[in-house]
RNA sequence: UGGGGCGUCGCCAAGUGGUAAGGCACCUGGUUUUGGUCCAGGCAUUCCGAGGUUCGAAUCCUUGCGCCCCAGCCA
């Protein structure tokens, strides 16, 4: 792993602890943790939590324990024929290859069918599970609630042999979906609504992905991890708080049925809480709900927090890296601020992209006393004197140039540094100049600056009491590179993606999340940038020619995140 | 009126009886041909509240309060 943002000297966390406890206890000599996504849809920021905790904890202990064992296994959960899809599948390991990190071992949960199928007669035979043949809403009845308890199914007193008889006959597709499940026979009446007589299967006749026409009985989540888990020989399995409930259920599985199935591991389940991000959303739900209705371009669209989008947006997989070690690891429910994301990937840009002129929103600027014909070449470094690496290009000057729009102001106040009327201001590794005169439309806008440079300014041969104050980026009108680029801002106008169960949050959406520049001028430099090349636009931002739309010749760039203005935020009070 | 969790600075988060780490954000000053970076400094007498135990409590006890999760043949 290549990590160079952020290189925490020890990163602990209570499930680390746990790890230590156990291998200090000598309950493990190895640790074999999983990441179990479901292919059934993208990968976003919160996966790549879990995916940094696992492969990270496996990464971290093969150092200590080598030859141990010690690994990570990535772990369709495809137990749900009706949502999961190949395609999926090869989308999620290429997020989790581009994040950094590489499976010692891929697996289905598909794989382990025929296992847990003959587990299931074994638990019909020690007396743990019945065939129910209760419909859909008396199941939901018999349940009970959180305050009451359940009663139990009619069918909970089924002989074993005709337990084995129905489940067989399920597996052999005698009966139409919804007709039987297989149930543990566990508490009824326990408070812990997981435990009252969890389905272990239910018939569906779908094709799987995986095992085609197989099966036709497929198993629950419930039933199906802590096997797989086992089977795997997973040491910790570690998952999200909302399973907490879960963990009884995980354990009663394995419980029942490690002596008869001589798991490799006796497995243990541990909660951690999962990454929220303000201003976004993270749910698979409202993802989903976002790219069907075409409220975006795709699973990739730049403004998601699916991995997919962040790396189209142009953040590097150190930044997320880094990002996921520096919000912990913990157990109480929290939302992390979207600036913390921020930060990350402005560190580490900071030293990975190259610094370039680049105007976004132009205005002319005429040099008056520039010869009209005169071209001069100056030298441009690529990188700030506090990055140590060396690189220049050259950018040609001439009597017409564009600057920002917003470096230019008929009134400004005080603490202005930039151009207006009367003043002068340094153009970034080139002459200062002075604004001479203004010419408006006739609407009264500005839309040319006149302006007169000092030839004693040149760089390198500066004027010693020379003190201009601002220096703005600029590029040559004649060498520019026309350039379209699509300004990204935050997705939600809120902080919190309104909690209803509808679409509510689409109400939410920023309406300025994309914005899309046509007229910018880049320097000539630029003209060849190829897709997925970063660079800095000097006082602006950073920003990465996109994958999909940006050709050599017709850039097309993405801003990937602001640098810090502390400018624009002293304006805004 | 059930059960499982969680509550430490605006946002994350260490801390597990010895007198509140760190990061982000924010503020101040310095450096600077990016109002960037970097550097220096500031930022919780207090840990959800109230009692109690103790020489000493964020950490132990009691008791309130608040938030999250669980009643899919989803994961």
């Amino acid at each position: 792993m290549n990590s160079s943002a952020v290189a925490p000297a020890k990163s602990s966390d209570f499930i680390r602890d746990i790890i230590n406890d156990d291998l200090e206890a000598g309950r493990h000599k190895k640790v074999i943790t999983r990441f179990p996504p479901e292919p059934n849809g993208f990968l976003h920021i919160g996966h790549a939590k879990s995916i940094c905790l696992n492969f990270g904890i496996a990464l971290e202990y093969r150092e200590k324990l080598p030859d141990s064992g010690t690994r990570c296994h990535l772990r369709f959960d495809d137990t749900d024929p009706i949502k999961e899809d190949t395609l999926f599948e090869d989308g999620i390991q290429e997020d989790i290859r581009w994040l950094g990190f590489d499976w010692d071992g891929l697996y289905h949960a598909s794989d382990y069918f025929e296992k847990m199928y003959e587990y299931a007669e074994h638990l019909i035979t020690a007396g743990k599970a019945y065939v129910c043949s209760l419909s859909d809403p008396e199941i939901k009845e018999y349940r009970g609630s959180v305050t009451t308890p359940g009663r139990e199914s009619p069918y909970r007193t089924r002989s074993v042999e005709e337990n084995i008889d129905l489940f067989r006959r399920m597996r052999a597709g005698e009966f139409k979906d919804g007709e039987h499940v297989l149930r543990g026979k566990a508490d009824m009446s326990n408070p812990n609504m997981k435990m009252r007589d969890p389905l272990l299967y239910r018939i569906r006749h779908t094709e799987h992905h995986m095992t085609g026409a197989t099966w036709c009985i497929y198993p629950m989540y419930d039933y199906a991890h802590p096997i797989s888990d086992a089977i795997e020989g997973i040491t910790h399995s570690i998952c999200t708080l909302e399973f907490e409930n879960n963990r009884e259920l995980y354990d009663w599985v394995v419980d029942n049925l490690i002596d008869y199935a001589k798991f490799p591991s006796c497995p243990h389940q541990y909660e951690f809480a999962r990454l929220n991000l303000n201003y976004t959303v993270m749910s698979k739900r409202r993802l989903l709900e976002l790219v069907e209705g075409k409220h975006v371009r795709g699973w990739d669209d730049p403004r998601l927090p699916t991995i997919a989008g962040l790396r189209r947006r142009g953040y590097t997989p150190e930044s997320i890296r880094a990002f996921c070690t520096s919000v912990g690891v913990a157990k109480a429910n929290s939302t992390v601020d979207m600036a913390q994301l921020e930060f990350c990937i402005r560190d580490d840009l900071n030293h990975k992209a190259p610094r370039v002129l680049a105007v976004l929103k132009p205005l002319k600027v005429v040099i008056e006393n520039y010869p009209d014909t005169d071209v001069e070449e100056l030298d441009a470094s690529y990188w700030p004197h506090d990055v140590p690496k060396e690189g220049t290009r050259k950018v040609p000057f001439c009597r017409e140039i564009y600057i920002e729009q917003d470096d230019f102001m008929l009134e400004p106040p005080k603490d202005y540094f930039r151009l207006a009327p009367g003043k002068e201001v340094r153009l970034r590794y080139a002459y200062c100049i002075t604004c001479t005169d203004i010419i408006k439309d006739s609407n009264g806008a500005v839309v040319e600056v006149r302006c007169t440079y000092d030839p004693d300014t040149r760089p390198g041969s500066n004027p010693v009491n020379r003190k201009v104050k601002g220096t703005i980026h600029w590029v040559s009108a004649r060498h520019a590179v026309d350039a379209e680029v699509r300004l990204y801002d935050r997705l939600l106008l809120e902080e919190a993606a309104p909690a209803g169960k509808d679409s509510e949050f689409l109400h939410s959406i920023n309406p300025n999340a994309l914005q899309v520049l046509n007229n910018c001028k880049l320097e000539r430099s630029l003209a060849t940038s190829q897709p997925g090349d970063r660079f800095q636009f000097e006082r602006q931002g950073y920003f990465i020619a996109d994958s999909k739309d940006s050709k050599p010749g017709a850039p097309v760039f993405n801003r990937i995140v602001t640098l810090k203005d502390s400018w624009a935020r002293s304006q805004k009070k």
